[in-house]
DNA sequence: GTACGGTATATAT
DNA sequence: TATACCGTAC
């Protein structure tokens, strides 16, 4: 219930904020306001006892609105009811019992709409709403905490600790607690209403040095609040003038001149209501709350004189004893209400875990406070060192391994992970080196961060790194490949048949074979994982990520029907090699899901971009954005004879090189002339040493195509049909 | 005329 | 939980 007009009160205190004015900082959320206002879009479902999380992916479109700007959010669950408001307590859960009950009657009756309206009164926030949200959160790496009783005692302190610098909330009451920077009505644009507790002087109209915050509480509790009700006709208008007025410490004396100062001679101050007065006020300064760092609970504000005010504390809660029990509760674990236990995750025990294995779901850099090592910086802003340990995903210890829901968590995770179609699988499966053809630029950001080693020390560890993945993936393919004995003997390096066929007839039988086997365990050829993950593109495209996201979308198929129809030709001369994939439909058998390619049919080309999936991606930098912006497209160009020459270059590269690759692109030189050149790998080498006459193994180079006129699909452009000649 | 207090209504999608 | 509106008391 709040204070009744005190943010219309505090007109002058506030002042209207955005997010991105208060970046790097820590906040503390009302998580009740979320959830209230998230339940009230799916009420209905809760009223009929239907299961959603609607409420739950409210409330994280609002931590990840927090997140964007840098923002660390601690998320703060209201525990148990205070004595004292019990009562209003019982009020309302009768109220949302006749709502429901109103609500069923009208359901019966049929009217829908008005059964709509009751249902949306008689939500009720359980904490099974709340764990939900909780656990979420905990899978995001943000901090969740359950306060013993009110949430505002318990972000107040969080915010006087420094622990955060704001409080988002909607309940006026935070002014009271002590809170000093309160953002009320913050919206999904990341705007809102910022109040700041040392400009309460001017809302209440008297000069700072007349001004204490004691004035401040003891003038809202007057005017009436959750603890105490409000003498008749006493609201905040009144309550601030009599404040002013007077200069006495001791509310005993002062407010027994109340109806006097107020000219208000029909009013009677019995003691009975001062000694609420006072009961209240310690309510608002002696709150328990839980605190995380020395894992205990304490009061909000200690008290200063234990003997006189600790009997006006009856309302501020009383302390559990079993500190475990207070811990689970903080935790979420336990109902507050029952202490039924829900929940068992532990952060000492899970946090690493999370951290390391948990990589469905974008982890936020912050710092737990659930840590030992937790320390609030005083401005908010996290350290780069903080950031650096929180980034060491291998880094774990403390696991426990028997824990029922940490085994879940496993399997959940390793058939994400085995599910996961990863760049760099897609890389490893190509692994042709780029020579000339690659941006210069991109190179050079491919090693600025390891600007001071050699290629080939990078190479070398770069291959090390891709080992690794190749040998627990399983759906690579070509990893399979590279890991069995069979393959290992093979050193075949070409996946097309066709053209292996071509280049070498006796490997390309022993390739057939290897495909054979591996092809029932994996039915998806290298070709449409590469284009699953490829976005063609036209030489045009945007740097828009929200364009590319919408063509994403718009697109989605499944390519791997088509694409074993898909004949692939290709022919050697010259030592320059082209891919020629032919399709009746040969547009759309290469889209597949998120690809895209526009034709310029004036020039009789099109374009196809590699690898561009992390376009997308909101954390692309500029830099990034503009080499997307400024790659070079590949494309055909039909010739005289009516053939094509394409010509490619290009470096996938190793898999473990996934960040820095994906920022590479191909860039076409002035008449097209494309071509593979296959990288040299550790293997390669080594047999190249060993046996010269494994050349044809170790470089695959480019061939070129001589193509009839007919329109045809090449691998990296949509072409006039080109047969070989 | 000012301020209080009760009632009605919006909150999400 | 909030605001808007309107009747009422002083």
């Amino acid at each position: 219930m709040g204070i009744t007009g005190l943010i219309k009160f505090l007109g002058k205190s506030s002042s209207d904020v955005h997010l991105k004015d208060i970046r790097g900082s820590t906040v503390v959320v009302d998580t009740y306001c979320w959830l209230h206002k998230g339940a009230f879009g799916c009420a209905e479902k809760l009223a009929m006892g239907e299961d959603t999380d609607q409420y739950m992916q409210y409330c994280m479109k609002y931590v990840e609105l927090l997140l964007r700007y840098d923002i660390k959010p601690i998320l703060v669950f209201d525990g148990r009811h205070l004595p004292a408001k019990e009562l209003t307590e019982r009020r309302r859960r009768e109220s949302r019992k006749q709502s429901r009950e109103l609500a069923s009657a009208l359901l019966r009756a049929g009217d829908k709409e008005g059964a709509r309206s009751h249902m949306r009164r008689c939500v009720d926030i359980t904490h099974e709403m709340a764990l939900r949200v909780i656990r979420e959160c905990r899978q995001r790496n943000v901090d969740c905490i359950v306060a013993p009783y009110e949430a505002d005692a318990q972000m107040a302190w969080l915010n006087k600790v420094g622990v955060a610098q704001y409080v988002i909330t909607e309940d006026s009451d935070l002014t009271l607690f002590g809170a000093s920077k309160i953002i009320f009505k913050l919206d999904l644009n990341g705007t809102g209403s910022l109040v700041e507790a040392d400009k309460f002087y001017l809302a209440m109209g008297c000069k700072r040095e007349n001004y204490n915050f004691e004035k401040f509480r003891r003038m809202c509790i007057l005017s009436g609040c959750d603890y105490l009700d409000s003498l008749p006709g006493i609201g905040l208008m009144k309550a601030c003038k009599f404040i002013l007025m007077t200069e006495q410490e001791d509310m005993w004396k002062a407010l027994r001149k109340l109806p006097a100062y107020l000219k208000m001679k029909n009013l009677q101050v019995d003691d009975e209501y001062i000694e609420q007065f006072h009961k209240a006020e310690a309510t608002f300064k002696h709150m328990y709350i839980y605190n995380p760092f020395e894992r205990r609970m304490a009061r909000l504000n200690e008290l200063t004189e234990p003997s006189t005010e600790e009997r006006y504390c009856s309302n501020a809660g009383v302390i559990i004893e079993d500190q475990e029990r207070a811990l689970q509760l903080a935790l979420g674990n336990l109902n507050p209400f029952t202490f039924e236990q829900l929940d068992n995750w532990h952060p000492d025990r899970n946090y690493r875990y999370a951290q390391a294995t948990n990589n469905k779901i974008k982890r936020a850099k912050h710092k737990s406070i659930w840590q030992e090592s937790y320390q609030p910086t005083s401005s908010g802003h996290i350290s780069k060192d903080v950031l650096k340990d929180d980034k060491c995903a291998l880094a774990f210890r403390k696991v426990d391994f028997s824990t029922k829901f940490i085994n879940e968590e496993i399997t959940e995770n390793a058939r994400v992970e085995r599910a996961k179609p990863e760049e760099a699988e897609i890389f490893s499966m190509y692994q042709y080196k780029a020579t000339a053809l690659i941006e210069p630029s991109a190179k050079r950001r491919r090693y600025s961060s390891e600007s001071n080693n050699d290629d080939a020390d990078e190479y070398k560890k770069s291959e090390a790194r891709q080992n690794v993945v190749l040998a627990h993936n399983n759906h690579n393919p070509f990893a399979k490949v590279q890991c069995t004995e069979v393959v290992k003997s093979a050193k075949t390096v070409c996946e097309n048949s066709s053209l292996l066929k071509i280049l070498s007839p006796k490997k390309a039988h022993c390739e057939t074979n290897i495909r054979k086997s591996i092809h029932s365990k994996s039915p998806k050829s290298p070709l449409d994982r590469l284009q699953e993950t490829a976005i063609v593109k036209s030489r045009f495209f945007s740097n828009n990520v929200h364009e590319v996201n919408s063509i994403k979308k718009s697109v989605s198929r499944d390519l791997s029907a088509e694409i074993n129809s898909i004949e692939k030709q290709s022919c050697q001369k010259e030592g320059k090699l082209a891919l020629l994939y032919d399709s009746p439909s040969p547009k759309q058998n290469l889209l597949g899901k998120g690809d895209e390619m526009l034709e310029d049919d004036a020039a009789s080309t099109c374009s196809l971009k590699l690898n561009t999936s992390f376009i997308a991606d909101d954390n692309v930098d500029n830099e990034s954005r503009n080499s997307i912006d400024n790659a070079i497209t590949i494309s055909g160009e039909e010739d005289n004879n009516n053939s094509i020459y394409e010509n490619i270059s290009q470096t996938i590269t190793p898999t473990s090189q996934k960040s820095k690759s994906s920022k590479m692109f191909f860039k076409s030189q002035e008449k097209q002339r494309l071509g593979l050149t296959r990288t040299k790998s550790k293997s390669a080498l080594k047999s190249q040493k060993t046996n010269g006459k494994s050349k044809s193994n170790s470089t695959l180079t480019t061939t070129t195509a001589m193509l009839h006129s007919q329109t045809r699909l090449t691998m990296f452009g949509f072409q006039k049909r080109p047969t070989l000649k």
